[in-house]
DNA sequence: ACTATACTTCAGAAAAATTGAAATGATAAA
DNA sequence: TTTATCATTTCAATTTTTCTGAAGTATAGT
């Protein structure tokens, strides 16, 4: 009713209303009428709708805002709705955070810039807490157990493999990386103890060094203190200095998770951020080296 | 549609809600199954309708704003055009403004609590300027024209009379007041000045006094320096010190009127203040000293 | 697994909006 | 002034939308 006042109001004659409103003038005489009666007042002086009275001036004011007032708030519910809009609270994994993110982040951002991203990045554990504490909407981790509580989208499977020196003879060597463990000086490192492989498990318990922060680590390696098992991911963040070589026969990797609490429905644009991920790195786990060169 | 989603969302079940919306459930179903449609994204958590979804959540917090918004318009739109709110801007000639207005506007205000009278006072011509300016809605005004500009309704006749101090001899003198204005100091004003009869024509001639401010004329008649010949209305402003004596046989009055533009439609305030002042007012016009005196 | 309750679906019914034709009314030209 | 033209309204019929009641399906609690 108040669409077809104003649109009347603005053309001046019903007529041409009519015409923009894509109705017969007689619809428009009629719901025009309507709104009269409701008010019990006249709002245009003449038949001839030009000329406002009083009340059709106050009407067409009133009317104008809340239009305006009404469309703008449709809009916002169907860009939230249609996720060009809202929220996406995210935690990350470090190493992903570090890599792989980015790229993503600025692909998803210049497709859908209304969407606000809140990332943080921490340990796998505190990202299932913080999930589970309704404080994020998606979390990225390592290794995620299942669970009834969380719906798990592997996205990627991260190969681990020895760290070491670029110029340790190593690096140039291509297989029975394994049984190589047993003659150098490994770092051990928390990351690399979930590994069940008897020749790494060996290496390990003869380690005398034992470093939790990566960088910390990587710079251990650097200095020439020995090697480390550490998954790829991870090795991206080094310098030139530092050789990766994947471990073969049998390959070791780390899944990489994408979750999200199973009882709820994630918002529209959680929802779209997670389809996005998903798309763009599922069924790539095997070539983990492709998958993190996005352009 | 948002009507209905919001009575869902606060009854927590879509039986209840439909009955307070005063609809069956299928119904309240089927436009809630709509809404989702538009959005392209469920609402609710499961079928059973508790537990919004983010979506549910952002569209209940919008929705309630918007509706909220929607009904305040309804309301103002409804209030002005029913004359609860709005604005009256209005012109009086002093005399009446200062005797017979108050109480006017006092019941008119206790009615109308939401409309505001923007009351100036000024002399007819003024008020007719003022009117044709659209700076006015309502003038009342002494002895208004005819004219096809101006709607113009009589609200009352004013009397003239001989106006003197209570101790003047002719204050108890009944009759033949017309005559007596030969032997008296008579100080001319304009008011008087447009009564067409013979012997105040004359009386006016050898007047020695004429005095255009009514509170000054006053003062002087006070003083004892002459009498006057004013409009009944007009002494209500003075003390008992001054006396007034109609003059008949012929009468003379002038008119009290009420004028608004005949071009346009006033506002529903404006109409509303009109129809209040001319039911107050009219059809006593032979009784000025009676409707003065409104409770 | 059962039962009670809540919701959905469906087809028909009711209500509302819309249309086109004809009538009315107002403005402008003759 | 009359006439002509155009805008608007009215009316009945039609289309569209919304609503209802019955039957069906799913869910939560026992």
């Amino acid at each position: 009713m108040l669409r077809v006042f104003v649109e009347v109001a603005r053309a001046g004659n019903l007529v041409s209303a009519a015409d923009a409103l894509g109705r017969a003038p007689s619809a428009v005489s009629m719901t025009l009428k309507q709104l009269e009666a409701h008010l019990g007042q006249p709002l245009f002086e003449s038949e001839r709708k030009s000329h406002l009275t009083a009340l059709g001036a106050y009407v067409l004011e009133m009317a104008n805002r809340e239009l305006a007032h009404f469309d703008r708030t449709i809009a916002a519910l169907t860009d939230f709705a249609g996720a060009r809009s809202g929220e996406v609270r995210l935690a990350v994994v470090p190493s992903f955070a570090a890599t792989i993110l980015p790229n993503l982040v600025l692909e998803f951002t210049a497709a859908s810039p209304n969407v606000r991203l809140d990332i943080h990045d921490m340990d796998s554990a505190s990202i299932r807490r913080e999930l589970d504490r309704e404080r994020i909407d998606l979390g990225i981790v390592s290794d995620a157990r299942q669970s009834s509580d969380v719906r798990l989208t592997q996205l990627a499977s991260d190969r681990f493999g020895v760290v070491m020196r670029s110029d340790n003879p190593l690096a140039k060597r291509k297989k029975a990386l394994w049984q190589a463990l047993a003659d150098v000086d490994l770092i051990a490192n928390p990351l690399c103890e979930r590994i069940d492989e008897p020749r790494l498990r060996a290496a390990l318990e003869s380690a005398r060094l034992r470093v939790h922060n990566t960088t910390t680590l990587l710079a251990m390696v650097r200095a020439g203190l020995g090697v480390t098992v550490l998954p790829e991911l991870v090795c991206q963040q080094a310098d030139a200095e530092i050789a990766f070589r994947a471990l073969d026969n049998p390959a070791a990797a780390r899944r990489i998770d994408l979750i999200s609490r199973a009882r709820d429905t994630p918002s529209p644009a959680t929802a779209s951020f997670a389809a996005f991920v998903t798309e763009r790195l599922a069924g790539r786990e095997g070539a983990p080296s492709e998958w993190f060169q996005l352009t």
